[in-house]
DNA sequence: AGAATAAATGAGAATTATTCTCATTTTTTT
DNA sequence: AAAAAAATGAGAATAATTCTCATTTATTCT
């Protein structure tokens, strides 16, 4: 993962350096979202916490890290790099976990259409949407492990 | 206003006290959402910054206040009563409004079908969803007033 | 209505998340 | 390899939210 973290800050033309590496390789590593609390634990002070919250900024300058919050209004953030699947989020109310989620891409094509039509009425140029859902996971779900 | 408060407050069996009247009335006049800062200045210290949040989260505990984030992750609070239409929002990064926005019924029912297939994929019950749009409003926005 | 009980409030302290400062270290440029 | 530019670590500063506790206000029970 090294070498993936280096190749992209050189693409984006970011200077290489351990900490930006560190950062990088864990959430190349987990590939889905994260708080950043977790993330510093996950880095296990190898990363100042100053640090980490630059290097996360730098991430979101270059486009490649996605933010949001947790219904608790937790910052959460995950790497998006080129080429990945648009996709949306699942929350569980129960354990917290966050789940990626892809919408047909039958759905999609009807939320840009809707999306054309806010535009219109609201003078606006939208770049951007995205769709959360909140629940439980059931007793079967494989991702809580309950 | 007043007596709209006390009645809500009544409604959900909370007592009735002056500061949860006088948050009320503040998020009925401009029924729109604003952050917590914004409404502690429109209440101009008539509640107390701790009672204020106290105040919120009791609204939220009888489920009369939609709590979420702006993209710069700052919460933001809007009255929504019984019989509200279902909504959504746009956010425009230039002045920082946030435009309620209902989406078509037809559209909305595609949702209700796709989160269907999600409860299903992930073994998830799904209570809510949030639709999130984030752009620019154009020269000619009204509520942007540029 | 009035006393007793329970709940809510205000003020500020405490906590948490994030940004900032600045001296030192690391990286990049030349 | 030296000079210049950028990034880092440690902790101070700031901002948002919750907590504490003595006082006030609302509700309940005669």
């Amino acid at each position: 993962m090294e070498e993936r973290s280096k190749q992209i800050l050189s693409d984006y033309k970011v200077s290489i350096t351990n900490p930006r590496i560190l950062v990088l390789e864990a959430l190349l590593e987990i590939k889905s979202p994260i708080t950043v609390d977790e993330l510093q634990s996950k880095l296990k002070n190898k990363v100042a916490k100053s640090t980490l919250y630059r290097v996360l900024n730098d991430l979101k300058k270059i486009d490649i890290l996605n933010e949001f919050t947790s219904p608790e209004n937790t910052v959460v953030v995950e790497l998006v790099l080129e080429g990945d699947q648009h996709h949306h989020h699942l929350f569980c109310s129960d354990c917290g976990e966050i789940i990626d989620v892809e919408l047909s891409k039958n759905f999609e094509d009807l939320l840009d259409k809707e999306i054309k039509k806010i535009e219109k009425k609201f003078n606006f140029i939208i770049q951007d949407h995205r769709v959360e859902m909140f629940g439980q996971c059931t007793d079967q779900c494989e991702n809580c492990k309950k």
